[in-house]
DNA sequence: TGTACATCAGTGAACGCGCGTTCACTGATGTAC
DNA sequence: TGTACATCAGTGAACGCGCGTTCACTGATGTAC
């Protein structure tokens, strides 16, 4: 059957970036094998060293992919008011008992946290861009330095939430993040 | 040289909890081996089973093992102004640069997160049973219900100290956390 | 108290297994003329 | 436009390796008398 075409490569590309950004959210980086992703992207295992130099190659692709996808709406809004609207429909969507559940389709900071913090190399560079990147978009404005508490209240809750197992309980953890984060407002 | 006496086996259970605890902490608990956890215990490998029945039993043990320790200190304190004093240090040392590099002494929650949501069985149980544990030490009173976002935030911002990786941008976020942590009162 | 014996904590070789990675192979794609 | 050939995306068997777990063994401990 092989060879494909340059296009088709492209797509297998990123039927693969798509099944890892899943797969690691859901059940872990290293809980996730290559064979694993090639075989969610409809592929076999062997082919995978057509597209990446190893593991920690796919992992740096797949987290990056995943940051983008969940922050690309609310940097497409580009005045003022917008980016106030977005920034509020992302903390509704992010607080939200969809979030707690669909751990493969949600933040990966929140998924990955840990396992993020003891990668090395690309992995570790990005980790570290995407929470400057998305605690910025938190932020009310220049004047405001809110951002990094935002966000540590919104990975915690969602945590947390996940933690309980328990749907009122799991709901108020919720309840009391969106309490809690609009007292947060652009110190003295 | 074996049998060892029942004393010996004891203090032999608790070096494997001890080292369990630590590892898991800081290198994750699919990421370290029964063999790495036994010979840090001073033992080789065979004698695991002798005191859990497999890895998962490791698991569930050393982690309460490390709730225990971390939250023994405050649950100590009795009297309402003792546990004030307690909640404020606790919260001190939570958000410390010591907590951030400390990983394997730290938090566990915030150490094992995403972790400990995948679990199942004992540990699964026992992860719901410490955050409602710590969050209830961490609320004012019985009137206060911002325990579990003053123990969001505690732990994101942890977190998220850890992922910058930059000693000045990690203090920044351990300060705007304890900003934030002021600001979480009881609601009307 | 002394002796004979069963118990069992810890050792280290061995087990099956799945991991990440490599490689010979296939055959459609893309290119040179 | 047609033909000959090099390229390379994807396949699936195979690699060495470390994992969790098992097991025969050792010899001090704990017990029965």
């Amino acid at each position: 059957m092989p060879r494909m075409s340059e296009a088709e490569k492209q797509k297998s590309h990123a039927r693969i970036l798509d099944a890892a950004a899943d797969l690691f959210r859901e059940h872990g980086i290293e809980a996730t094998s290559v064979s694993e992703v090639m075989k969610a992207a409809g592929m076999t295992h062997g082919g995978f060293y057509r597209h990446f130099t190893g593991k920690d190659d796919l992992v740096a692709e797949a987290f990056q992919k995943a940051v983008d996808d969940v922050v690309a709406g609310m940097e497409n809004s580009s005045n003022a008011e917008t980016r106030e609207a977005a920034r509020a429909d992302y903390i509704e969507t992010y607080l939200s008992p969809a979030h707690v559940t669909n751990r493969k389709k949600g933040c990966p900071m929140a998924a990955l946290g840990p396992e993020l913090i003891r990668a090395e190399g690309e992995t570790h560079r990005e980790t570290a861009e995407a929470v400057n990147r998305v605690a910025s978009l938190l932020q009310g404005g220049d004047a405001d330095h809110t951002g990094y508490a935002r966000l540590a209240l919104l990975i915690g809750s969602v945590t947390l939430a996940r933690m309980v197992n328990d749907k009122q309980k799991s709901q108020s953890i919720l309840d009391s993040a969106k309490g809690a984060i609009t007292q947060l407002s652009t110190p003295g």
